[in-house]
Formats: C-alpha cells, sequence, structure tokens
DNA sequence: CGGCTGACTCTGG
DNA sequence: TCCAGAGCCAGCC
C-alpha cells in the first residue's frame, strides 16, 4: 500500500534510508541491507554508497561486507577513515580488523 | 537503445 | 585461512 509511494523513489535513495536506520555502535552488511531495503541486491548496496555525496548524512561507515571487513575501495584511504570512525562510536576490531556481527550486527539473519 | 562500471555474496579447493 | 571464479542489477554515457 504506502510501500507504492516508496517504489516511485531511486533504489539507492532507499539504500540511504536504509542505512540510516542503522543506530550508532552497530554496524550492518551490505545483504542485510539489501534485503530490509528490498528490490535490491547486495551490490546495489555497494554502489549506492559509491556514489554517496558528501553533503549526505549516511552513516555510510556502518556498512561493511559479510566477512565482517571494510572492503578495500578507491585507493585505500576511505577503509582506514571507516575503520576508525566505527572505532570511535565503540565498535570493537579483532587482530585481523574484523568485527564481530553477532555483537555488533544491527539486523541480525 | 547498447555497453561499461562497481563499497557484494557464495561455493569449492 | 586464503584465493579464484561466477552470478547479479541499477546508474550513467
Amino acid at each position: 500500500m504506502s510501500q507504492d509511494l516508496e517504489t516511485q523513489e531511486p533504489i539507492y535513495q532507499r539504500i540511504y534510508a536504509t542505512v540510516c536506520q542503522i543506530p550508532s555502535g552497530r554496524v550492518a552488511t551490505y545483504g542485510q541491507v539489501a534485503r530490509i531495503t528490498g528490490g535490491c541486491t547486495a551490490r546495489m548496496v555497494g554502489y549506492a554508497l559509491a556514489a554517496l555525496k558528501e553533503g549526505m548524512d549516511v552513516p555510510w561507515q556502518r556498512v561493511i561486507n559479510f566477512k565482517g571487513k571494510i572492503s578495500p575501495h578507491g585507493l585505500g584511504y576511505g577503509s582506514a577513515l571507516q575503520r576508525q570512525l566505527l572505532i570511535d562510536e565503540g565498535i570493537l576490531f579483532d587482530e585481523k580488523e574484523r568485527i564481530d556481527l553477532e555483537k555488533f550486527s544491527y539486523f541480525f539473519d
């Protein structure tokens, strides 16, 4: 019913809205965001975030891959920033720079 | 309208 | 645990 209104907007816009639902101190995988957003796949989420602009208030740093690690995009400088932002929010990394999805994933399967 | 690109996920070895 | 390949689809030129 009200779903029709959301369907009119670009898929990227809906993905951003889902990411904004993730509270501080929690993370989510691309697959979870894709499934919750609906009508899109994990890749769409990643590509949507890649198209993000500085003027958007989207906590893109809280989105990671299903392995619990940060995807090495661009030259890699963004990954270091993302890791630092997550630590600043209280997310803990293990020695392999991986996050415990069982503890920090906001959406659970 | 056709082709290229890309922050993913899963299976097998 | 790490590496490689295949499947997948919305934007943009």
